[in-house]
RNA sequence: GUGGGUGUAGCUCAGUCGGUUAGAGCACCAGUUUGUGGCACUGGGGGUCGUGGGUUCGAUUCCCAUCACCCACCCCA
């Protein structure tokens, strides 16, 4: 038997309605919001992500699947999605005209991990992505947003804020703590050892219980930030309270793509494992020009499609449609024939095979169907076909011309 | 990439201290009024016991390998 590559689902009923009801919730939100769809390629090049996502980044240096095509191309399958919207924001020249855009999009992603709970290897992500908003209140409003959907979908949800600085003192921050972590290195694991000199801002998200004590006195960015950085944080910080959204401020919070500046955000749920995040982003002013676009300050976000779908509450199914079936061979043509009018406006399942009118009316109940009509022998004779409405459980029957 | 766990019916699982026709519940199909759904009862179909090799007179059971899934680390949505 052939199945699918590991770490990647079909999805199929009963979950994928879920699925596309998690979808249509976003979507509906974003664009009350003003965001307008966008669909990029699934395949890019490669260099896209390693100028974007960052070379350090686990997620390109070991997560890609990446190959050269037949053309001799280097192209990998996204891993993530907000790169290849920049790219086409850049390609399209909106940076040069300036003025502000709004995009969303969903679709599959790829990593080459190991799978576990909450971690595929192709995954949906659902996203969005602003350009040309400089302002924390667009940060704002984006988590905002982000409440909506998951408030929308009856999902429970923790807010963790932070800073990660700008150019002006991300850098000179980051030397003081590569100097406090080499005094304590001896103590620390082994993975943050090694993590002072890749990327020594996760050594502070580290969950080793040693390493977290280590870590009480480590300098901490919120502490460090410039004056525009800090007084932009103090505004989101004031606009969530004055809003009354509950958040968490963890200065210990990273995040693992390199672009991002300033605002990071996250939405973590307690319910689904250890992939407790929900839905992630922040600022990136710098990525725009780092493809070679005119620098033009950017805010996104993707939630996790999958990791929601078991948290997302569904609205109740109602009975829809109209189940047709016969008990007489003779009459199937006719019901092929009311079928099809009837798909003009509505949902039609058409049983072929002759069955008891019990047998139908346990079919129409099981699929949900709001009415059942049956041609049986009787019906057959005077031109008529019997009707049960399976809710109000009232019955008729009427002539086929007058039925369609 | 590392560690632990699990693979028996469509699903959830029992079982075989190595031995004849491998079980249950749910689901499915049919019947219990030769035309009335959700409930109940009766019956039925459905399994190369994940795959490949080894040990053995004999393996679903023991051993090895492999694949997949699950959980955690790591990483992240």
């Amino acid at each position: 038997m052939i199945q699918a590559l590991r770490g990647m689902k079909d999805i199929m009923s009963p979950d994928n309605s879920r699925f596309v009801h998690i979808i249509e919730t976003a979507s509906r939100i974003a664009k009350r919001y003003g965001y307008e769809y966008i669909e990029t390629p699934l395949l890019e090049e490669t260099t896209l992500f390693k100028r974007s996502v960052g070379e350090s980044s686990d997620i390109v240096g070991k997560e890609m699947y990446q190959f050269i095509d037949k053309g001799g191309h280097d192209v990998c399958l996204r891993p993530e999605g907000t790169a290849g919207v920049v790219r086409a924001f850049i390609q399209n020249k909106l940076d040069k005209r300036g003025g502000t855009y709004r995009f969303f999009y969903h679709g599959p992603m790829f990593r080459y991990e190991r799978p576990q709970k909450g971690r595929l290897r192709e995954f949906h992500q659902f996203g969005c992505e602003s350009f040309g908003e400089e302002s924390v209140y667009e940060d704002f409003t984006m988590i905002l947003m982000i409440k909506d959907i998951f408030d929308a979908l009856g999902i429970g949800y923790t807010i963790k804020i932070n800073s990660l600085g700008c150019p002006e003192c991300m850098p000179g921050y980051r030397e003081r703590l590569v100097t406090h972590l080499h005094d304590i290195e001896d103590g620390l694991c082994e993975d943050c050892q090694r993590r002072i000199s890749t990327n020594p801002i996760r050594v502070l998200d580290c969950k080793v219980e040693s390493c977290r004590t280590q870590l009480q006195k480590a300098p901490l960015i919120v502490d460090n930030l410039c004056e525009t950085c800090d007084a932009e944080f103090g505004r989101l910080i004031s606009l969530l309270k004055s809003h009354d959204i509950p958040y968490e401020l963890d200065p210990k919070l990273v995040r693992g793509l390199d672009y991002y500046t300033r605002t990071a955000f996250e939405f973590v749920s307690s319910e689904i494992g250890a992939q407790s995040a929900i839905a992630g982003g922040g600022r990136y002013n710098r990525l725009v020009e780092f493809l070679d676009g005119k620098p033009t300050p950017a805010v996104g976000f993707a939630l996790g499609i999958e990791r929601i779908m078991e948290l997302a509450k569904m609205p109740k199914s109602e009975r829809e449609g109209l189940y047709l079936g016969v008990m007489e061979p003779d009459a199937i043509e006719t019901v092929l024939k009311i079928a099809h009018k009837k798909r003009q406006s509505e949902k039609v399942y058409t049983e072929y095979r002759k069955k008891s009118l019990k047998a139908h009316l346990k079919a129409a109940d099981r699929m949900q169907a709001r009415l059942c009509a049956i041609i049986g022998e009787d019906e057959l004779k005077t031109g008529e076909i019997w009707v049960k409405d399976l809710e109000s459980k009232e019955e008729r029957r009427i002539a086929v011309n007058e039925f369609v």
